[in-house]
DNA sequence: GCTTTAATTGACGTTTACGTAAACGGAAAC
DNA sequence: GTTTCCGTTTACGTAAACGTCAATTAAAGC
């Protein structure tokens, strides 16, 4: 077992490389699943020979789908929101199509973020009458 | 066609009904959906015969599971979380257990109002580039 | 009485997001 | 040299959350 990264490039965050089940087990998700996530075309690995080797960019894009996940949305949407991450600006109009998609996005997640805080609110008040309860029953 | 709702509970809020269609028109959501809601045990109308008829307490209920599916909730996680709101508190274990059940919930929310948090910064820097972007090609 | 119109039940179909098993390849460990 | 450990590919399976008929029933309007 080797116990140090035979890297060489340790010292520039920008060309680390992972093993599929490096990130596997930093993101505490499947092999499968991530391999699923390129058959959508949310990423796509270098190759050395048939193996997959991700860069930082995958694993920021990886980071960037499992918080998609966690939000509820599917993963055809988290491959739009991740597209305006690091898509080129094309000319004018396509500018203001994406400022558009945005501005959506932008509302689904202060709706997310109201429900959130209703759900809280009452979290808490349930609370209270739970512990209420328990004091009468002392 | 009435116009009117023959009701007759108009006053009374808490007596105040509804068909599956009203609930499926308030709320955008379809009857199938609501039938299915039924089926998983989330919803159980009275019956008019063979018709289902909806308190405000279903209607409530209906509110609840379309915010729990807008967190990105499965059904079995909202029945969970609704189960918290009409329970009756029992014995002390139970409401121990009860409360640990609120504190995962809110776990799980923070972690989503703390990622929204991040995407919408993110979307504001993305926008910024994009505008940007436009002026320069003015 | 007849026809719309709304609602129900039952069944099968569909999409999404993987799980799981089988069969193979290559490198490491012993 | 063979077992072990990753990793890959292919393929089939599955659970969740409905959609989409099709056949019935029941009430409402004329």
């Amino acid at each position: 077992m080797l116990l140090l990264k035979e890297n060489g490039q340790q010292g520039d965050p920008a060309q680390e490389q992972f093993s599929i089940s490096e990130l596997s087990q930093e993101f505490d998700v499947t092999t499968r699943a991530i391999r699923f996530y390129e058959d959508e075309g949310l990423l796509e690995p270098h190759r050395q020979g048939r193996q997959r080797v991700y860069s930082s960019r995958d694993r920021v894009r990886l980071k960037l789908i499992l918080r998609g996940k966690r939000l509820g949305f599917s993963l055809s949407e988290i491959g739009d929101i991740i597209d305006m991450y690091d898509s080129e600006p094309g000319e004018v109009g396509q500018l203001q199509y994406f400022i558009e998609k945005i501005s959506v996005r932008r509302k689904t997640l202060k709706q997310q973020r109201d429900d959130i805080e209703v759900t809280l609110k009452e979290l808490d008040s349930i609370e209270k009458q739970c512990r209420k309860s328990m004091t009468h029953l002392d």
